[in-house]
DNA sequence: TTATATTGTTAGCCGGACTAACGCAACGGG
DNA sequence: CCCGTTGCGTTAGTCCGGCTAACAATATAA
């Protein structure tokens, strides 16, 4: 029927969020990062890469190689995801998987040239996303939101849940 | 723990977050909202109830009745998945479903007196949620933080899609 | 030794955001 | 008056991220 444009509601009558809702913190928050995510995803989806790519990478230049489970702790991205994170980047050239000879439970993955300098490509990538999220703020309320951010997070970091 | 991994010695249990993610504002922003999302939804479930539940009955509040498209415009949530809140808040009897005669097309929503006792019930509920989220923060800078927000969001909602 | 814990891996669940399509009703021209 | 267009409610289904469960191989502790 209405094949082809996607059904668009208009705002002509203005229908407002109403003031309980708009006020909640909660949900502005929920909100935000929704945004946030779909503009991070989108931008980093320009290098063909996703965020937990950042993630792992970020990681490994930060304390050099490490097993999976070393990552997933440091990243908290669950160890049964990262193995398809590892796949990617080792796909890419960006790392390397080997058995670790001391632990054969274990993998060692280590970041190569490639990676290193995908890295810094994503970093700057994520730098100018950064700036697109935050562009309403000062430098001072986006130092002052972060720190804010900072602190909810590892105040209520404590109840972390591993895996069982 | 056992790691007797050789250069990556690192302390009991506590392997640590790099720094470059540790500053990233939209990484911080996913993980207090996941974070802060659980905690509205183990609060609210508490009470038999989700996040859409107050979002339609806080607007149906404060606007009276109205058809499942506006409710939709005014709470975001997508129309499709609207008819599932409707239906359980009705199960509940918390709100009223009828054909509008006025216009066959709609259905209009109207709060029940149980609608509006649930929903003061969920507002003390949620004042305690978001007390407990915003818990390490004063009130001045939850006022910061939530506005922080609002700017935030208002100045990319108006841009992207709202309800496309 | 036997028991327990850790590691990497596969598979799958669940819920939220979102799209597509359909039938029906309304509205506005011609 | 019919007709194309638009809005409405509804069903179904996609996609993705967080998360659990189970398992084989290995390591460690009792």
């Amino acid at each position: 029927m209405n094949s082809g444009a996607p059904d668009t509601a208009d705002l002509s009558g203005g229908e407002a969020t109403p003031a309980r809702l708009r006020n909640l913190p909660t949900r502005l928050l929920a909100l935000t990062a929704l945004h946030s995510d779909r503009l991070v995803t989108e931008g980093l989806a320009g290098a063909d890469a996703r965020q937990w790519h950042y993630a792992v990478l970020a990681t490994l230049e930060e304390s050099g190689p490490a097993s999976q489970a070393e990552l997933s702790r440091r990243t908290r991205i669950y160890r049964s995801d990262l193995v398809a994170v590892i796949n990617e980047l080792a796909d890419r050239g960006f790392v390397e998987r080997a058995p670790d000879p001391a632990d054969r439970r274990r993998n060692v993955i280590t970041m190569t040239g490639q990676g290193r300098r995908q890295l810094h490509r994503l970093d700057e990538l994520l730098a100018a996303i950064e700036d697109d999220v935050l562009a309403p703020l000062t430098r001072i309320e986006r130092r002052q939101f972060t720190e804010l951010l900072a602190r909810l997070l590892d105040h209520h970091g404590r109840s972390r849940r591993r895996d069982a």
